[in-house]
DNA sequence: TAAAAGATATTGAATTTTCAACAAAAGGAG
DNA sequence: CTCCTTTTGTTGAAAATTCAATATCTTTTA
């Protein structure tokens, strides 16, 4: 638990919480840390939403499974990020997404109506957290604005672009590292793969793009 | 104001909250009633993002239009549900939609910031109200998924299928009336109109629904 | 280093969507 | 009731997506 102290430290969950008391906080909730190898499910869809998740090392993703194995993923999260809060906020008695390692991933996990519901002592913090957890949900619900501002385009290549643009302005950069291979981004960005791989050509033969893997820059 | 005494009641921002109570509050928070008439844009995309809004009577919907007039329906709020609180929740610089009346639509509007922070005083309500919004907040992260789950389906027909069902299921009953036209559904669910007015005729055809205009029945 | 495995790119055919124009139906105003 | 407006439905052509199969390039591992 040491070694993440750092990370913790720098998790909005713990906003204007002193580090003396974030210690005893994760005792208090009862936090445990946990390991998955990438590709295990943390989460399964169906499930009862009862824990709000912390990324410690490697990252996660939401991702859900349609009737005939299409794959959509709706977000990637790395640390020191939160998962499942909303889920469990509003607790959700079956989860709509699977929560999967996108890597060799290393979590906390925290009983959410811990957190969530004021209990008798301790209330300093518990307000803050409260009022933290609420300013993470509201981030959060962003990006899914976001992902919905992205996927409502009706072509493969605006959706592209819009993702694209929107990677390169908050990487301030007009180079950057995209978190998706390409099966990936394609089932974050809901259009076919080969399509999207013919769209990539295209954009770079026009030299608006260039790309290596997941490192792009637009020109 | 009193007229809407009971939708503000039964709003879930005030759960728990004793009817003596919200009437301070409501004082407290400087809340504003508004009218709009349909079709009148209440916040416009690239406002700051500082009002909370309670819609007391009509409908509001969450719209983004795109570089080509394109318009995409993200939500449709009715009383007594909140909007807007995402976004002054997470302090956004600039609104990332519109928010228009789809009705002749009454509002109460409250300054986000007198909510979201924990002030020196009244702080039982307080922190009784952060935590109804971050309850109402992690709902609304569901709609937006459900609305994600409903357009990562990659033909019309899926589309409308999954977003019936749904209604459905809410509805509790195979008969249903949906808030959106045609255009609107359409909006909703990122299709070309026409597209989706040959989509319900075939399955009219086929025996799988009946409706007029906006009531559905599955069959 | 070579072989194998995995990821990405390419291609053409089939399907679906979009687009535009128009027809039909429903609702509202006088 | 009739005219007018709005909404919904229909159609065919053009454009885009999906699908499947294969080729090429990268990385891993033996």
């Amino acid at each position: 638990m040491k070694n993440y102290f750092s990370i913790l430290h720098n998790c909005s969950l713990f906003n204007r919480i002193e580090d003396k008391e974030l210690c005893e906080m994760l005792g208090c909730f009862s936090a445990k840390e946990y390991s998955y190898k990438k590709g295990e499910t943390i989460f399964a869809e169906g499930n009862k939403a009862k824990y709000i998740g912390i990324v410690l090392k490697g990252s996660v993703q939401a991702v859900r499974v349609d009737y005939y194995g299409n794959r959509s993923i709706v977000t990637n999260i790395e640390p020191p990020q939160l998962f499942g809060e909303a889920f469990a906020c509003a607790e959700l008695k079956s989860l709509p997404v699977d929560v999967v390692a996108a890597d060799d991933t290393e979590i906390l996990l925290i009983d959410a109506q811990l957190i969530a519901h004021p209990c008798k002592n301790a209330c300093h913090f518990h307000c803050q957290t409260i009022s933290n957890l609420l300013s993470i949900v509201a981030k959060k619900n962003l990006v899914l604005n976001q992902k919905i501002e992205i996927t409502s385009k009706r072509t493969t290549r605006e959706k592209l672009m819009a993702y694209l643009l929107l990677q390169a302005k908050e990487a301030k950069s007009r180079t950057f590292t995209i978190p998706y291979d390409r099966q990936e981004l394609a089932d974050y960005l809901e259009v076919d793969r080969s399509g999207l791989s013919a769209e990539i050509s295209k954009l770079r033969k026009e030299k608006v793009l260039e790309c290596r893997r997941g490192t792009f820059t637009l020109l």
